[in-house]
DNA sequence: TATCCCCATTTGGGATACCAAATTGGTATC
DNA sequence: GATACCAATTTGGTATCCCAAATGGGGATA
């Protein structure tokens, strides 16, 4: 694997993992140091983290991208549309034997299972939905959505309850698309992202000033 | 303006203008040498080029995206998605007069207004109608898509009568949107993008061969 | 103490040098 | 004439060097 593929790999899992902070500065020199290549593949690798939305321009300078929750709220409209959009494509196919791929996916998280992973599986249930409708750039556009998100929801505060009843609803709607019903499922999967944000808006907007005072920068909606 | 933003505009214009045919082989030092930059701006400008679909790597080189025509459906069915979705948005507003300036680039159409310009209003108003929903990812997921589809449709035989309807419903559609009509307007603009592609993807088939001829890549559906 | 200015340092943008791998073109062989 | 093989060239990947602009810190001044 080339060196800006190393590059570009590991500086998003520090970005994703929040080991830089939303908002931090970057430079090409530290990253250089870092990881131990040169500027040529770091400077490649900042290009592709800069179309995924993780880093941005500040001026002459690259700033790993703040937590934006105006940002958020579009993305779930965003999603909402891609998302019903492949869904209602996967509900209108004769065979609808990948959903059993999902559904195991969902059955491999237990009462044990590391919060790391409850995280992963909650994304690539989205995820792998849209794969299974067969169009690349639905499946793109809500990987890369997911991607977005992926630090907000990793800094959500986790409601037992919440998250019970959107695990419920995962089910909920992959038995509507076995059953071929698309309409049902569209309405589900609408309603299932448009609570996703609410919870999670409302969980970055309470914590705030503990985020502010970890050094994350927030942008309020 | 910096020379990658300059080699990156030069090169996507020669490429969308299909001065450098979907296919052809592209060498990091061709570019450097025809532009007169160096490699460092060349090879920012080809990941930026890849990521909006229009460059591909191919092994260790780069070519020009092939025309692929069931890229071509498959991006058809997303701005189903996510033009419908803008469309509904700007309907529920309450101030809707930011359709006047599309209306506006429409009347500026005339008979003796050269192709190009036909070409670019014809893009336009579609890319403009998704950023007067107000949704940064609406917009960009329009504006990528019509890019990617721009060199297809500038090799479109032109058919007189089909274009004219297609131009009419770009009027039926501002006019929905004006009465706020949302589901009016989502079902008439899915049927043209999906009239639209199929007049597209059965121009191009029937002229595969010649295009062949021309040294042009395209890839069957 | 607050403010301005100047210079040393740092930074990203660009140019170039070097390398390993891949491609190519020709040639010898069958 | 087809094919296998080898050397020369080309190519993308990487490292490094230079530069102008930006940054920032310290000292002079009011």
């Amino acid at each position: 694997m080339s060196q800006m593929q190393q590059v570009e790999r590991q500086l998003r899992e520090m970005i994703l993992g929040l080991d830089i902070g939303p908002g931090e500065k970057l430079t090409e020199r530290w990253i250089e140091s870092r990881f131990g290549a040169s500027r040529t593949p770091v400077r490649a690798a900042l290009l592709r983290l800069e179309t995924e939305g993780l880093v941005s321009r500040d001026g002459r300078g690259w700033t790993v991208s703040p937590i934006n929750l105006a940002e958020i709220e579009q993305i779930a409209v965003y999603r909402q549309a891609v998302e019903v959009a492949a869904a209602r494509l996967t509900a209108a196919f004769e065979d609808r034997s990948g959903l059993d791929a999902i559904e195991a996916m969902l059955d491999s998280c237990g009462t044990d299972t590391p919060r790391e992973e409850w995280h992963r599986v909650g994304t690539d249930f989205h995820v792998e939905l849209a794969r299974l409708s067969g169009n690349e750039f639905l499946y793109r556009a809500v990987r890369d959505a997911m991607t977005r998100l992926s630090r907000a929801r990793w800094l959500e505060i986790s409601d037992e309850a919440a998250s019970a009843r959107a695990w419920a609803e995962h089910r909920i709607i992959l038995n509507a698309l076995r059953k071929g019903q698309g309409d049902e499922a569209a309405d589900l999967l609408a309603k299932h992202i448009g609570g996703s944000r609410d919870r999670l808006v409302g969980s970055l907007q309470a914590e705030r000033r503990g985020l502010r005072a970890r050094g994350f920068a927030v942008i309020a909606a």
